[in-house]
DNA sequence: CAATAGATCATCT
DNA sequence: GATGATCTATTGC
């Protein structure tokens, strides 16, 4: 994707970036989950806290990676939305795997199906190598990078309020791939 | 199936 | 010194 298709806002680009395809060495999948953080009043949002060394690549132009480190222990993966000096941003959530799974299930030390690969934040930066590393890269060229299939998959979309957060927890701002075997966690049924 | 505990550390107060 | 955009294993019903 060109640099300029990642300025529009986090949530439009949130469920803009279902079925592109993310790409890191010979492994990639296809991002079925996502979740907008805003500028402003999200509280939930690390830019909520202003512009510091760990969270100044949100406030720089988009179609970079803000990648941090969460719980000691998992990276996170972020795409930075919106015109440059607004500091929206999307978490990568969940991928459907698509190649290098060999490789995925040795970093992931697995051995159940390949659902289990990529359904999460955390498990998804481990699958595919990226660390804080990749930190500012951009996502339109280069190792680390996102591109649309050719012709967009015919899917739904569902909403839903965003996962694991303490703060505004009735936004409507995770986007998936309604019933998609890869997502985090499963909707609930109607 | 649901709830909970523990791991583990960069970042910010 | 407390916290956290998580994951795994384990316990309990």
């Amino acid at each position: 994707m060109p640099l300029g298709a990642f300025s529009i806002s986090a949530p439009e680009l949130a469920q803009g970036l279902l079925s592109t395809v993310l790409f890191h060495g010979e492994t990639a999948g296809m991002i079925v989950e996502t979740e907008a953080y805003l500028g402003g009043d999200d509280l939930a949002s690390h830019s909520a806290r202003g512009h510091t060394p760990r969270t100044s690549v949100l406030f720089g132009p988009p179609g970079r990676a803000y990648i941090y480190l969460i719980y000691g222990m998992h990276e996170c993966l972020n795409v930075v939305a919106g015109p440059d000096g607004t500091p929206g941003c999307v978490l990568i959530r969940a991928l459907e795997p698509l190649s290098g799974l060999a490789l995925m299930y040795r970093r992931r030390q697995i051995t159940s199906g390949p659902a289990a690969l990529n359904n999460g934040p955390g498990k998804l930066t481990e699958a595919l190598g990226i660390t804080r590393k990749q930190y500012g890269y951009r996502l339109d060229s280069g190792p680390l990078r996102i591109r649309r299939w050719r012709d967009r998959p015919v899917f739904n979309t569902a909403v839903t309020p965003r996962i694991g957060i303490s703060q505004c927890i009735d936004w409507p701002l995770r986007f998936v791939w309604a019933r998609h075997p890869c997502l985090s966690r499963t909707e609930r049924r109607a």
